[in-house]
DNA sequence: ACGAGGATGCTCT
DNA sequence: GAGCATCCTCGTG
């Protein structure tokens, strides 16, 4: 589960769902688009828990509770880790996350900032909005168009994909680097630190 | 620099 | 019909 270069398992996310957010800061998104291969560095992430009201699967995890069966979108964060979750949000924008927890358990991390590394001209043609290489991916909705990362994604299995994965980073990032606070956007639970990113670093969203 | 507001569609009540 | 896990543009100072 360490080794540098490599591909987070299915291991890796089966576990829990703040932990795991934490430990992304610092790994690498894989996107081979037609033969070619878009890197970035993850500097920014989101736990989302469903035991926890601000989760799409909140309401399915007390459905559960009650002995009834997970339905709609959101059952898909119980379906078992490391599958992608894309959904369209406010009507405009794709967000990408990543399943956590064990099959029947409901979480996911959603991926919220990116710094580019490799593949930065094709990401600039994909998000031509961008004024700076720092603007490509600092945002949920702004990382998702830059990585070309729509609905054909969604339940996508993220440990055996050619096209989509994540892997270890080149360096490990100490955990003093990594800052914890409350998450952005939401207006349930707002009192979890349950943000993650990069200390100081320009790729964070805004 | 910063704040307000619009775009736009899906999910769940 | 309300409420969003957002982004961008256009005002004002």
């Amino acid at each position: 589960m360490r080794c540098r270069g490599s591909r987070l398992s299915r291991a890796f996310f089966a576990r829990d769902t703040v932990r795991v957010a934490r430990e992304l800061v610092g790994t690498l998104v894989v996107r081979r688009l037609e033969g070619e291969l878009l890197v970035a560095r993850v500097v920014e992430t989101e736990a989302y828990r469903g035991d926890e009201p601000a989760c799409h699967a909140y309401r399915n995890t007390q459905r559960l509770a009650r002995g009834e069966l997970p339905r709609g979108r959101s059952a898909l964060l119980f379906a078992g880790p490391a599958t992608a979750y894309v959904y369209f949000n406010y009507g405009v924008h794709w967000l990408f996350n990543v399943v956590t927890e064990a099959e029947g358990t409901a979480g996911a991390v959603l991926l919220r900032a990116i710094e580019p590394l490799r593949g930065i001209e094709r990401m600039r043609q994909l998000r031509p909005a961008a004024k700076r290489d720092v603007d490509l991916g600092n945002g949920p909705g702004k990382l998702t168009r830059a990585l070309a990362i729509g609905p054909e994604f969604n339940a996508h299995p993220l440990h055996a994909s050619r096209e989509l994965y994540l892997a270890h980073g080149e360096t490990r990032v100490p955990r003093s680097a990594i800052v914890a606070g409350p998450r952005v956007g939401i207006s349930q639970a707002r009192e979890l630190p349950w943000r993650f990113h990069l200390r100081d670093h320009p790729c964070v969203s805004r």
